[in-house]
DNA sequence: CGCTTTTGACCTGCGC
DNA sequence: GCGCAGGTCAAAAGCG
């Protein structure tokens, strides 16, 4: 097997699915998103066997907090079939699986992947002209339209190297066009690592799976800091290093939940758009989700006013020097769970509560069909668990984990509710994309 | 006390 | 072999 095809909507299509059946979709009130189009793409015919026959991964049908609650989003904002960048958050997700020759079955292997709307059927060999918001990541390509977007397939040949995107190291911005897919992608945003390039030979069998999205750092971030967006997962930042060719740094992220957990994630701004957040995880947890996660415990310290922090280039090694400052991935769930709080004592959101209770039962009607091995039934184990049956009051996430078990679907739920404005909107927007200046704002949301 | 972030140092792989 | 770049470690300090 010299290529590894694991581009495939599944899971983008099956928890739409899921959602209309009354789980994701009933988070928001947004539009019904166009669940027929997506839930059965032209190219989603084999997809089953792709992903078991060729993976025969158990984790193939996971669904990532994030991933699994970020189908509302593109759904819930793309009520038409000509989707404008304004009409919802974009949103890119590129799951891309690296591999040498030994395939690790991973909740990430899946290959899904939003991205620009390559019209070129020669290009793609694929159909992804489909209407889904474009991060202005991969919106840069000539060929692709700002206002379209889609899920791009990647492809890991046996070297490793992706097929579409390839990896950029210290990257000039220039858009590659994949040769066998024709697939554009902006190699400075997606580095997509082969495995012969660093880092990544090191972790065989390794997944990745990078998202863009809506970097909410204009308004409701400190001046010197960023917010990125959280989700149920604990994650513990362990390091930032500048990127070459990027005047971002990127932040090193793994998961707290759970120790021995593999988990992570890196955070980094992209270059072509700031206001864009590149998320790549790598590995999968090997846990349900967080039943608490204590996420706050110096989290919200100060930023230090050091010297060494601001001042940039007097790095001996250039290692963790500073162009921008540095990530505060905490600040969101912080600030969220505050103007929860705000929400919740003026019980104002009874949409919310209307939603709240349609989920309950969404939850209850999976956990009677859940099943009890994690390997193979993630729906079971990637929610999140609440043995004790206590609420955690203190995390948004949390909170929303209780509402729907799927931090990424209350994102897109803040946007379901993006007409309400207000308060609640903005209690439900740990991204804080309704506080960016509307000049700011790369979707819209007022 | 347990968690977090910060950040300099260190490690590793790759290209020349 | 060397330098570069990315990724990780771990000590220090802050927060709830």
């Amino acid at each position: 097997m010299d290529n590894y095809t694991i581009g495939d909507l599944t899971d983008i299509f099956r928890a739409s699915g899921a959602g209309q059946n009354g789980k994701a979709n009933t988070v928001a009130q947004a539009p019904p998103p166009p669940v027929s189009i997506l839930a059965e793409p032209p190219w989603h015919g084999n997809n089953t066997k792709i992903n078991d026959d060729s993976f025969g991964d158990p984790f193939s049908d996971m669904k990532d907090p994030l991933f699994h609650g970020l189908d509302p989003v593109f759904f819930s904002s793309s009520s038409s079939s000509s989707l404008s960048a304004a009409s919802g958050p974009p949103v890119d997700i590129i799951d891309v699986a690296c591999r040498d020759d030994v395939f690790v079955p991973n909740m990430f292997t899946r290959m899904l992947h939003m991205s620009a709307a390559d019209s070129s059927p020669a290009a793609t060999g694929h159909h992804h002209h489909h209407h889904l918001p474009v991060s202005p990541i991969c919106s840069d390509s000539p060929v692709v339209t700002s206002a379209s977007s889609f899920v791009k397939e990647i492809k890991i040949n046996s070297s490793g190297q992706a097929l579409l995107g390839h990896h950029h190291r210290g990257g000039d911005g220039a858009m590659s066009l994949n040769r066998s897919k024709g697939c554009l992608m902006d190699s400075t945003d997606m580095q997509i690592p082969s495995p012969s390039s660093s880092g990544i030979k090191r972790r065989k069998s390794q997944a990745k799976k990078v998202v863009c999205i809506p970097a909410p750092a204009a308004a409701n971030s400190r001046a010197s800091g960023e917010v990125v967006p959280s989700d149920l997962w604990a994650w513990r930042k362990y390091g930032q290093k500048p990127i070459k060719g990027s005047p971002y740094p990127r932040g090193y992220y793994r998961c707290s939940s759970s120790k021995g957990c593999s988990a992570r994630k890196q955070v980094e701004r992209s270059r072509t758009d700031p206001n864009m957040l590149v998320i790549t995880y790598t590995s999968e947890h090997n846990h349900p989700w967080p039943t608490q996660r204590n996420a706050l415990a110096g989290s919200t310290r100060s930023q230090p006013s050091k010297a060494s922090c601001s001042s940039t280039g007097n790095n001996p090694k250039g290692s963790h020097s500073n162009p921008p400052p540095p990530l505060a991935p905490k600040e969101a769930i912080a600030m969220a769970k505050d103007q929860k709080m705000e929400t919740d004592s003026a019980s104002a959101n009874t949409t919310t509560s209307t939603v709240k209770e349609e989920i309950e039962e969404a939850e209850r009607n999976l956990e009677m069909n859940g099943g009890e091995d994690f390997n193979t039934e993630f729906s079971h184990s990637y929610r999140p668990s609440d043995p004790e049956g206590t609420s955690r009051s203190d995390d948004f996430f949390a909170d929303l984990g209780e509402i729907d078990g799927d931090p990424m679907n209350h994102l897109l739920f803040s946007h379901g509710f993006g007409g309400e404005g207000g308060k609640d909107t903005k209690g439900l927007d740990p991204f804080g994309i309704f506080d960016w200046p509307e000049e700011q704002n790369p979707f819209g949301v007022k």
